[in-house]
RNA sequence: GGGCGCUUAGCUUAGUUGGUAGAGCAGGGGACUCUUAAUCCCAAGGUCACAGGUUCGAAUCCUGUAGCGCCUACCA
């Protein structure tokens, strides 16, 4: 039909050899982009209902199903192509005998990666394969580019990023990883209605940032004329619902920090942040404990967790220590509050852990912490009692004023979750603030931001609570063995391609 | 931000001491009515990331740039 194809077959002819194809197919009355196609079944549906046919066998039953064509086995006057939908795969069977001449060639025609509708009876092959003999069939969408290779699939592993959609094309493993997400988030929400908790949004636009210790990004307000913030954590918000009246709110959302980029960080990330009116710190313990193992139970059977070649064992209960008892087992340091901040420094300084001339006892003891147990925690483990230097939010602990009321869970040698029993005391979180602000002003520009409107709320009264934060992706990550947090976020960020189009 | 490494056809890749790039899949032509990584025959497809330099000669050596990865620093 056309005598002036070229024989090349770098991207730009291939991709002209399919618009040319395009336009032979629309002067034939083809059209190349149908609006609707009503399907009898998702071909898993038919693999379910014809899993004891016989090989050889026919079933008597005519479907219509739809799917994007996955490879062409052509066999003369009888060929064989595969179809995908979003449910499964399934063989084609097509046969000159049924479809006659004109018919048979314009479908081996098409492309692999187009879709296609087809409609025919379900039967198994000789070989035992289930097949569908097209006794019709029409062009659903054109597709103009090739897809990656069907063996090895994609394996670039920045071209899976940015192309996501070529990714799940053609890996199913990346698109297990999303299926898998997608069962922790439907998970953690049933997880809190079920335990009374309301779902809430709160401002992802602060006019201050606050709720974390981070540098947040700045965007700005046309008709306010001002900066605003995007959030760095929603703490603050829901903190001021708990005053509100609201005893048990949640939200499960997108916070965004202007910090580096690595395997564990992503710019914006989804964090579940929970808080509970009369509770303490040791209650988000046990709420926490029951809702990652209920979680991690809607994605896999065992109580053990494969993580990266680590064995997490989910069934147990979870350990607790305090951060000064963690630093003595694992660490192989003993430290005190008790000690003075000179012998605090040179004990850093022997483990070779930079300390700032600002820092306090507090300080040092969490970068201690830092450096010589956290990466040496793999399973679940509670660690308790977090110094009040470096927790502007918490409530004083009980028996200990350098102390606050805090855990973290730390599993895989890496923090999942943070919680505490709120501050509530609105002079005392004034006084924390103004600590913060102070450290602002001598360079530190991951410090807290005085926030008047919150310290408001605070003096209508706050009922006791405790609160918990949680990286949702870090905890996906670890449910579902991925090494970098780009593998659990679906269009993670990525650099600008500079031009470089592929 | 710092250090190290990677980048070869649409995809997956080979490439020796520097001598001018070799496959498989996909794509094109042909054979084939139960194949399934179908098979067989034929022909094609490369700015070796980009820009400089060294050299008679560079995918290969050197410098710079970009993207990506790993480690490290900051953080969740």
């Amino acid at each position: 039909m056309n005598q002036e194809k070229k024989q090349g077959a770098d991207l730009s002819e291939l991709m002209g050899r399919r618009l040319q194809k395009l336009d032979d197919l629309k002067d034939k009355g083809i059209e190349l982009y149908k609006t609707k196609f009503i399907r009898t079944h998702k071909l898993s549906q038919i693999r379910e209902k014809y899993v004891d046919l016989e090989a050889g066998d026919k079933s008597g039953e005519a479907v219509k199903v739809a799917g994007r064509l996955m490879a062409k086995r052509r066999h003369g006057k009888a060929s064989f192509l595969v179809i995908k939908d979003g449910s499964a795969t399934i063989q084609l069977y097509l046969s000159l005998n049924t479809l006659g001449d004109e018919r048979y060639n314009l479908f081996l025609d098409f492309d692999i990666g187009d879709f296609v509708g087809v409609s025919g009876e379900v039967f198994k092959t000789r070989r035992g394969e289930l097949s569908i003999s097209v006794d019709d069939f029409e062009l659903l969408t054109k597709s103009l580019r090739p897809l990656p290779e069907k063996w090895h699939g994609l394996k670039d592993i920045e071209t899976r990023y940015r192309q996501r959609y070529a990714d799940l094309i053609v890996n199913s493993d990346a698109k297990d990883v999303f299926i898998r997400r997608n069962k922790i988030i439907k998970a953690i929400r049933q997880f809190f209605n079920k335990e009374d908790f309301m779902e809430v949004e709160t401002p992802m636009l602060h006019p201050i940032p606050g709720g974390a210790t981070a540098r947040p990004f700045i965007t700005y307000h046309n008709a306010l004329d001002m900066d605003l913030y995007l959030r760095i954590a929603p703490e603050l918000y829901l903190k001021r619902l708990l005053v509100g009246g609201f005893e048990r709110v949640f939200e499960l959302n997108r916070s965004f920090r202007n910090e580096g980029i690595s395997v564990k960080h992503n710019p914006e990330f989804t964090m579940l942040e929970a808080y509970q009116a009369y509770a303490d710190y040791h209650d988000m313990i046990e709420l926490t404990e029951k809702l990652i193992k209920k979680v991690a139970g809607e994605v896999t059977e065992s109580k053990i967790i494969n993580y990266q070649g680590m064995e997490l064992d989910f069934g147990r209960p979870w350990k607790k220590m305090t951060m000064l008892e963690s630093l003595e087992k694992i660490g192989k340091v003993k430290v005190s509050y008790e000690m003075a901040l000179e012998e605090l420094r040179s004990i850093a300084a022997e483990f070779e852990v930079a300390v700032d001339s600002k820092d306090g006892k507090g300080k040092i003891i969490s970068e201690l912490f830092e450096k010589l147990v956290e990466s040496n925690i793999v399973q679940p483990t509670f660690i308790i009692d977090y110094p009040l230097e470096i927790t502007p939010l918490a409530k004083t602990h009980a028996q200990n004023p350098e102390l606050v009321e805090r855990f973290e869970l730390i599993m895989a040698g890496r923090e999942v979750a943070n919680a505490f029993s709120e501050l509530t005391d609105p002079r005392e979180q004034r006084r924390r603030f103004e600590k913060q602000a102070a450290l602002r002003k001598a360079g530190d520009e991951e410090a807290q931001y005085l926030d008047q409107d919150y310290l408001r709320a605070l003096q209508y009264g706050m009922p006791p609570a405790g609160g918990m934060g949680l990286g949702v992706d870090r905890l996906v990550m670890i449910l579902t063995d991925s090494p970098s947090i780009r593998d659990v976020i679906i269009f993670p960020h990525m650099r600008p391609e500079a031009g470089r189009e592929r």
